[in-house]
DNA sequence: TGCATTTGACCCGC
DNA sequence: GCGGGTCAAATGCA
């Protein structure tokens, strides 16, 4: 490639760089702001104008990130060689869920690992690991602070831990293709305290998010439990939170392996160069949201559109739209 | 009956 | 080879 074409991606790279972080600290101040919105409801009874205008504002800067995102995607969607996973940009060419699987293991993902087709017994565990895409992390008293509803798969004894790391992915996963999944680990020093790892971004409507919630609780023996519940269920939760909120630490991010080869550097570089401790977004942002595209496009079912890479970015906008604008509905009823 | 969780098995990255 | 992450059959629950 001409050094014109390694320029303007590395222009691309740095401004998508920066358009995600700051997509993610507005999320981050979304979040905040929520717990506060619901402190105020709950002390009020009422939602000051205010507070609606301002998430309603946070909400569309939100969407405008993501809109400005999906555009400089849909310009150049085919990810760098440094990218460690499969970038056919087909479906087709993995049949993992988060990850790219080997051809061997046919089956072809749509979602659910549970309808996989042509999986056999001793093909259990059958995928390629992606390295982390951008992950966060946490510390909080509660475990659902998030307006995501959660599936739990699986539950592992970490060695020199004292308590077991619990995995959830996005209930949506298997209608949406929704890849954001979370680790959920107790504190060993403060054990009311939980540890949570965020892990890729959400791609479903969360408009679905607000009707159903996830309510994990601890059990007995320090496993974690999660159970599904309605909206009705979100206002007791929102009750129980009030002297939790407070405790919502945003760790702010540490961001941390990862940190694949000179480009990925570069653009590391580009976005938090200072020694504030800031998110440091990996570049595989742009192969997962072209790999959400996919996604998008195939659980949709919408196979007429197949080559227009457009179509799906209009879906994806949209539904990435919609999906920053939760807690209006949420606490607007 | 359908969906969510549990848990042992399996596989990958280090 | 080990530890961690994911799969998927078994199980539980509403």
């Amino acid at each position: 490639m001409d050094s014109n074409g390694n320029n303007t991606k590395a222009v691309k790279r740095k401004v998508v760089d920066n358009l995600v972080e700051g997509c993610e600290f507005t999320t981050q101040l979304q979040l905040l702001f929520s717990h506060r919105h619901s402190n105020q409801h709950i002390e009020t009874g009422s939602l000051s104008s205010d507070s609606d205008l301002a998430n309603e504002l946070i909400s569309k800067i939100l969407g405008c990130f993501h809109k400005t995102i999906s555009v400089l995607d849909s310009f150049d969607p085919v990810p760098d060689v440094s990218f460690p996973v499969a970038v056919e940009g087909s479906r087709n060419a993995s049949c993992g869920d988060d990850s790219a699987t080997p051809a061997s293991c046919n089956g072809g993902d749509s979602g659910d690992s549970r309808k996989r087709l042509g999986v056999g017994k001793g093909k259990r565990g059958c995928y390629i690991r992606k390295k982390r895409s951008h992950t966060w992390t946490v510390q909080a008293k509660r475990i659902d602070e998030d307006m995501y509803a959660w599936r739990k798969y699986g539950q592992k004894e970490i060695l020199n831990t004292k308590f077991p790391r619990s995995y959830f992915r996005c209930t949506h996963k298997p209608t949406q293709g929704c890849k954001a999944t979370k680790q959920v680990q107790k504190l060993e020093q403060t054990p009311e305290m939980f540890q949570i790892t965020y892990i890729g971004h959400h791609t479903c409507n969360v408009s679905d998010q607000t009707q159903v919630k996830t309510e994990i609780t601890m059990d007995s023996d320090n496993t974690l439990a999660a159970t599904t519940s309605h909206q009705d269920h979100i206002n007791v939760n929102v009750q129980e939170q009030e002297n939790d909120v407070s405790s919502l630490i945003v760790d702010m991010v540490k961001q941390e392996e990862n940190i694949n080869g000179d480009q990925i550097k570069d653009s590391c570089e580009g976005s938090s160069t200072d020694g504030n401790l800031s998110l440091v977004w990996q570049d595989e942002m742009m192969f997962d949201d072209y790999q959400h595209h996919q996604d998008h496009h195939y659980y949709r079912g919408e196979t007429s559109t197949t080559s227009h890479q457009f179509s799906f970015i209009d879906n994806d906008q949209l539904s990435l739209f919609d999906s920053y604008c939760p807690y209006e509905e949420m606490y607007a009823r």
